[in-house]
DNA sequence: CTGAAAGCGCTTACAG
DNA sequence: CTGAAAGCGCTTACAG
């Protein structure tokens, strides 16, 4: 069970009578060989059980077929979403996944990027800008393609990045309330990972007449419900005539939900809510959350895909950002605003 | 970048002029070397930029220092907090997370499983029964040890096991409702899944009176808030003088909270709810939940220390099955019930 | 304290 | 279609 006596190719070829090498090209079914000469040599292996040895193969081809991802934490909807994302385009190339989360401490970060910086993935993918970003320099001489992804700020510029227009995510959010007819909004964000988000918010919902104080921008304490709902709550008292209220992400729009209901007040027949993110469960949530979806998907298609061409055409991926476009996705929680009398 | 010409031990030897076990020795820290070598050595390293070939030293010392870790999905909170606390100890340890999600899909599960089956990982964890249950056979012959954690059914017996005492946890919420006086209970629950969980609570709650009928058992459509809501709906139509509802999972107990208070009735004063997880968010629902904990770090600590001396004694694993306790703790959402009149 | 040899278990050209 | 050789880059005894 443990390690005592595992069969090798060479077990196999002396059984089957063959040599080691008709063994492999049976094994990787790279070569044709004679129907007898494979069925004693199938035989063989099935017999002592052999399956190959992964890494003795890795060393020969200087291919571990597994590439590792960085992301800050997995227990966050947005972040897990993105493993399984990343994890399920890497099982369709046959790759495996190397997880690392770096929960918010560099230390941690850096120790696990130096340990993996030694062929022992093919590939790098890293998520999300927290913890790596003072970091990134050592991946300047990494030995096997690098990319990043769901990167909001501070691109660095020697490392391609595939990931969202965030301000048009924030734009197409204000875009939405303004047509609505709403002229008085509230922005709950974090700050200052959510800047752009909120600055394409209000581009978008002042539409033409930039520069109009439409309304203000309170800062959630935490990056959770709680933390919405506290921001909500402030911000309702700050500005009473708010009639629309932009998330940065979904997980603080749970939170203004709450808060407005509390505040005795409905969504979206008093105050329109938006979101950002298309989280799964805001799809459930009462009313159904209007949200800016993110395309998890795409992105992690794209940049495994940037990763994977790297390293079969043995060449590093081309620097270029790829900005991956949102979509708005409405659902019950915006409306025209009510007239007030 | 990619691949032109990576520095070997070899290169680092003759730029030093010493033998490539020499290098070998002071990178790996094994035996004492001169000074003066090893400060000529250490110039060459850094002059080359050379970070030994992991693979090639797993070839040589048969280990990886990588553990598997399979889990049903990482977007669940119960889940994903496994994997993070599994991640922390074996990072303790010095080893690296191989993370497989199987998503419901036997065929994944299997196919995973056989690709990790040689000698690609030191030990393997399994967490979670739902899709790998069909496929453990395979793991009899797995060439290294293996394991399974959070195992609530059909405990196979050739593998060790690491798991919660379910029933024990049921015991506890239904006890803790019992002794502050309730006597019309509902279960809000999944079943198959959560059937020891159910059988624990009603133990729990009718007491030394077993077998008095004291309620009833509903089944949630799905794993989800909304799935513990409609079971709500349910079981205080079915039941309406319940006074104490008992979810299964904190997910569902989210929902609870929901349909109660939806029903016009207030927690705790009307009903007392008691989830069972303690997942992150429910110590900040409204009102804070009280649960039953599963000590997910316990768990996953010992899982991966058997798993490890396990490796590191090159032995298998000791067959046996470890049950930890569950605790109760004690939070808003239940209270004694009200004096009907 | 340092070096020459053998080996980990595969694969990749290259001959027959 | 099959086999003998060399090599992937380390480590592990074993000599000096």
């Amino acid at each position: 069970m443990c390690a005592p006596a595992v069969a090798t190719m060479q077990d196999v070829a002396t059984l089957a009578g063959v040599s080691k090498q008709t063994v492999s090209n049976i094994v990787s079914g790279r070569s044709r060989v004679r129907p007898d000469t494979e069925a004693r040599v199938r035989k063989a292996i099935d017999k002592l059980g052999f399956t190959p040895n992964l890494v003795a193969r890795s060393l020969a081809t200087g291919s571990t077929q597994t590439v590792g991802l960085f992301v800050p934490t997995v227990a966050s909807p947005f972040y897990s979403e993105v493993v399984e994302e990343v994890e399920n385009v890497l099982q369709a190339h046959g790759y495996h996944l190397l997880l690392c989360t770096t929960r918010s401490d560099g230390e941690r970060a850096r120790s696990n990027l130096a340990s993996l910086s030694s062929r022992f993935v093919d590939a790098l993918l890293i998520a999300g800008d927290r913890d790596l970003i003072d970091h990134l320099p050592l991946l300047n001489d990494a030995k096997f393609p690098v990319a990043l992804c769901a990167w909001e700020t501070d691109l660095p510029d020697t490392l391609p990045v595939v990931t969202i227009d965030y301000e048009h995510a924030g734009f197409l959010a204000g875009r939405h309330l303004r047509e609505l007819g709403h002229t008085r909004a509230a922005v709950i964000t974090e700050l200052p990972a959510h800047a752009k988000r909120a600055e394409g918010f209000w581009r978008g919902f002042s539409g033409s007449q930039a520069g109009t104080d439409t309304g203000l921008t309170v800062e959630a304490p935490e990056s959770s419900p709680e933390g919405g709902f506290t921001a909500t709550e402030d911000a309702l008292e700050q500005q009473p005539d708010t009639t629309a209220i932009f998330a940065t992400h979904d997980i603080l729009a749970l939170g203004v939900l709450e808060a407005v209901r509390q505040c005795g007040r409905s969504v979206p027949a008093d105050v329109s809510v938006v979101g950002l993110d298309d989280i799964a469960q805001v799809g459930h949530a009462h009313p159904a959350l209007t949200t800016v979806a993110i395309p998890k998907r795409e992105m992690a298609q794209q940049a495994v895909d940037l990763l994977l061409r790297a390293v079969t055409e043995r060449r590093p991926p081309a620097n270029a950002v790829s900005l991956l476009r949102p979509l708005l996705i409405e659902r019950e929680s915006t409306a025209e605003p009510a007239q007030r009398v």
